[in-house]
Parts: structure tokens; C-alpha cells; sequence
DNA sequence: CTGCCAGTCATCCTTTTGGCTGACCCGACC
DNA sequence: GGTCGGGTCAGCCAAAAGGATGACTGGCAG
């Protein structure tokens, strides 16, 4: 692979101060350089430049065209690999990027030495996960998979906003004793036995959130 | 006061990418410049530089001396102003950085007209909120303070880890009864009807977490 | 002094939740 | 074809949570 290249790299952040961050760091490496840096995800979508990775915030403002839409829409149409920086290290975060088909999932808080490293296994289409999230991984692998299913997740969620059992039935339009089954599986999951506990525990092993 | 001089800056925050971007962001500034940029709040502290505001994140990594606390350091010591810049706009992040004595508070997905106006306010000594603060802070004042009691909050966040009542009452030496009385109120107060449905109404409103 | 409010506690009653058990459908995998 | 797991549903019972009401204390403002 060409090492010795200038790695071409686009980034969006709606965040004007990680932007400029971003730009300045990247502008610092040898043998990078910024094409273009963008407040939004559609403006990547847009724009007719061809970059050897695209660095990408996952979270933009409300209403706004999210990273992992737009990462899909990337790679789906054969564009540059995806690399996500963002500031959260949830289960969902990660799992959505992953599925949307993002090479690398950087923290921001990352020095800047493993950013460049980031970028440049990235450019290289080699993944590239920030250490945090790779023990997170490695901890739901070997930790037998404290994952819950989808569905189980769907209903965690909206009992974390404060659904009601009955609530969440006619939100998922499912019987009231499918979701009290869905519950009851996601207590012995979590090893909890109710519901607040279950989304304290989730929280706190960044399922949720 | 001296609108023509240059405004000299220190800033900090443990992250690489958000500090090379204030780095950055000020430097294009005419009439700013860095003094230094730390990665941590205690190095403001040992350092003996003489600035005209300094630049302060509110939350840095677990074990490390916070930003509030710094910040109270500095002017007790009748150092420059402090101006907070943050991720967060929780009420307990804003509150306690007010009363640590900071000058101002701004997210950092501010703009970078609104961050040039912050620091040259707060090098000026006058107050400056981020709009999103500001409001917040109205809707506090104005809406009739929609705040808990100290001990409706302490009963709140237990109920948010997940405790049962029993085991509220328990950690709180109170009886049952009284968890629920306390609850009962919580739950007028936020206009909801389930503990799950308060600790979200309350994670919303930036009352607790 | 009086009233108000936070905090404490109790009792009674209704609704919601959680535990248990059993069942059906369907798609994936052996 | 059999098995297994996810998703769906039902009924029953016990426990927890929630609603309503009333009451006592202690501090603090008017």
C-alpha cells in the first residue's frame, strides 16, 4: 500500500471548535491533508471529492442527518472507508457505526498520536477502534455476551423514558404480556429484578444511552 | 478598558483534539494569543503566567482536580476571570461552576463568533452564557423554580440507581412512608406519574446525572 | 405569635409490576 | 426432521408501587 502518500482525508463535526481541532492536528501530520471539513453529514454526502478517508462526528444536531445514515450511504455507494469520532462509548453507538460499516470508531478524547494512527490504519482500510472501545468489545466477547436482543433493547429504551408496561405494549403494538415476557428476560440478563434497576444497570454498562 | 490590546489566553482541557481547536480558533484571532495550553487544571494552577481570562474545562478524567475547583483557586487568589467551556449544560454543572466563581459558561459546540465574544467578555470582566445557559437559566428563574428538595433529589437519585423504596428507605434511615410521601411530591413536581417516568423527566431536566 | 413548608410517619385502597408456568409460530442450524 | 432461540401471548398470584388523606414536628418568615 502507498505509505508514503499524502492521505487525503475529509472530515465533518458540527462542533466548530473539534473542527478546527481536527484540522490543526491533521494539518500537523507529515503526510496528511484536509480536503474540505464540514459542519454536517449531508455536506459529505454532497460534495464530489475523492478522499482516502472520511472522518465523521456521529452525533450531529437534532434533525440533522446522523453519522451512521450517512457512513452507510458511504460505503454503499463504494466511497472512502469511515472513520467515526465521536465522544460516546455506548453499546448502541458503537453497534450502530459497526452495522452502518465504519472501519474505525475513535473517542474524542484520544491523544493525538493514536488519531493520526487512527487515520492512517483507516485510509489503509485496516479498522482501527479506540483502545476504550475495544476492551468494551473484548468485555461483551468473552463476558458472555451480556447482550440483549434487539426487540429486548427496543423495550428497555422506552421504559428508560418512562413508558409504562401498557405503554410500551401500544408503542410496539405487541400484548402487555409480551412485554412483561421481554422484561422478565432483561431482569435475568442484567441479574436485576425491576425495571429502574434494569436501566441504572444498562446505563452503566453503556447499553443504552 | 483596553479594547486594543491583544488578550492574552490560557487555556485547558484533557482533550488533544478540543484543545488544538481553541488553539487554533484564538490564534486567528487579531487581537488574541495563547499564552499556554494545558491538558490539566492543576498546571493552570502551578503556572505563574499572567493572563487576561483563562479558559477552563469543567470536567476533566476521574481522579483529576475539576474545573470548579480550579476555578474557585483562581479567584480567591484574585486571578484573571475564568471562562468554563464545556460538553455539558446540566443544572448542577452550571450551578456549581457559578458558584466556583466563573465569569462565564459556554458549550463548546458554539460557534466560533460566540467563543471569540465569550472570551473577549470574560477578559473584560463582564459575564458571558452561552444562549442555550442563559435560557436555561430563565426557564429556572421564571418558571417558578422547578427545583426539588434536597432530599427529594437525594430520594431521586437513589430511585435513579435503581433501588426499590424499601431500599431508599433503608440508606436514608426514613421509613418507608416517608419514601413514598417523598415521591409522591417528585412526582407533582415533574408532573409524572412512575419513578422510571420522574428519573427521565429528571435526566431531561437536567436535575440529576 | 402565627402560618407555612420540609420532613417525618401511618392507614387504606387500587393499580402496576414482577414471578411462574405453559404455549404457539417461525426461521436458523445440525 | 428435530431442535433451539427470539418473539409472541395468556392466566394466576404475590409483591411493589402509587393515590388519598390525615397528622406531628421543627424551623423560618411575616
Amino acid at each position: 500500500m502507498s505509505a508514503a502518500a499524502t492521505i487525503r482525508v475529509i472530515l465533518a463535526d458540527d462542533h466548530p471548535v473539534v473542527r478546527a481541532g481536527l484540522h490543526a492536528l491533521i494539518d500537523a501530520q507529515e503526510n496528511m491533508t484536509v480536503l474540505a471539513a464540514f459542519a454536517t453529514a449531508e455536506e459529505v454526502l454532497e460534495s464530489e471529492l475523492d478522499a482516502d478517508v472520511i472522518v465523521l462526528d456521529l452525533r450531529f444536531g437534532d434533525e440533522q442527518l446522523g453519522g451512521a445514515a450517512a457512513t452507510k450511504q458511504i460505503t454503499e455507494r463504494g466511497g472512502p472507508p469511515v472513520l467515526i469520532l465521536t465522544t460516546y462509548d455506548t453499546d448502541a453507538d458503537i453497534v450502530t457505526a459497526m452495522e452502518a460499516g465504519a472501519i474505525g470508531y475513535l473517542l474524542k478524547d484520544s491523544p493525538t498520536a493514536d488519531l493520526a494512527a487512527a487515520i492512517e490504519a483507516a485510509a489503509a482500510n485496516r479498522p482501527a477502534l479506540a483502545p476504550s472501545v475495544q476492551e468494551q468489545l473484548m468485555r461483551r466477547a468473552l463476558a458472555g455476551t451480556i447482550a440483549l436482543s434487539p426487540r429486548e433493547l427496543e423495550v428497555l429504551q422506552l421504559v428508560a423514558a418512562g413508558r409504562s408496561n401498557d405503554e410500551v405494549a401500544g408503542e410496539l403494538f405487541v400484548s402487555r404480556a409480551t412485554v412483561k415476557t421481554h422484561l422478565a428476560h432483561i431482569f435475568t440478563k442484567l441479574g436485576v429484578d425491576s425495571r429502574t434497576a434494569a436501566v441504572a444497570a444498562a446505563r452503566k454498562d453503556r447499553l443504552i444511552e
